[in-house]
DNA sequence: TTCACAATCACGCGGCGTCAAGGTAT
DNA sequence: GATACCTTGACGCCGCGTGATTGTGA
């Protein structure tokens, strides 16, 4: 990873988030460049791109924003190799099995998706073959 | 499938959304249940049921209540026997390739969320890896 | 009569989308 | 000097959560 740095848009494109959203995250705190041009555009580092990766990969799983940034502060804290305090840890723990959670939910989704998407292509086929009127009946 | 009737509380366990959601979806022409008691209280059907379950699972997908409606609509025309107009079943092929593209981004997110979930893990298990074993607990 | 359940407002919030008006230059 | 990109407001919407108050009765 270079050392160099990005403008909103280019970090929108590379993250697949808006510009709005991004700006969201640094209004709440979330993911906060530390630099400036003189003339008040915001510069990303790589390490923000990837703390913005996370966030989006994080809420689809259902965390509001204020977990989102204990879980990534968390993770940094320890990646970053800072002795967590007892609560710290009992967090992490907790947000670990809460993801683990998540994830087996998100599987259940994917099965409901499944099945609808498979109920939608039949009556889709079905109406588009309007020359067999077979099973009129449900 | 008897054709009885069920109060709202016994449809949010049931299906599993709350009252004030299930409320909100009738306040938005969703489903909206056929009869009242005499003191007003909502009697929800088989089918209202069916419909619930439906717009639960369509919604992770990312859609609107207003596109959820659409598709219900248009998902019960067809199994109804009735004929689709020619936007009705351009519409349906429309809904039914969102909802398989949709489907794939799912996928993706179960990836996104196993990464993070084995993320957590590892730094959750050396942040307690003082001197202890495994299930930490929260 | 009591108690669980239900009804209707009405306010509020999270997470952005979407202008509008203006400044900047990786 | 033109253009693409950026800035800060400010308002609005969706999809509900959360009382408060009052009525109902599978």
């Amino acid at each position: 990873m270079a050392d160099r740095t990005y403008q909103i848009g280019d970090v929108a494109e590379r993250v697949g988030l808006s510009l709005r959203t991004i700006r969201y995250y640094e209004e709440v705190g979330l993911v906060v460049p530390p630099e400036r041009t003189s003339g008040g555009f915001r510069l990303y580092t790589d390490a923000d791109i990837e703390r913005l990766t996370m966030v989006r990969e994080l809420k689809p799983l259902g965390f509001s924003l204020d977990e989102v940034r204990e879980i990534l502060d968390l993770i940094e804290a320890r990646e970053a190799g800072e002795p967590l305090a007892g609560e710290q840890r009992a967090a992490l723990a907790n947000y670990t099995a809460q993801v683990t959670e998540r994830y087996e939910r998100l599987r259940d989704r994917l099965a409901a998706a499944d099945r609808i998407a498979r109920r939608l292509r039949r009556n889709s086929e079905q109406s588009a073959t309007s020359s067999l009127p077979e099973t009129v009946r449900g």
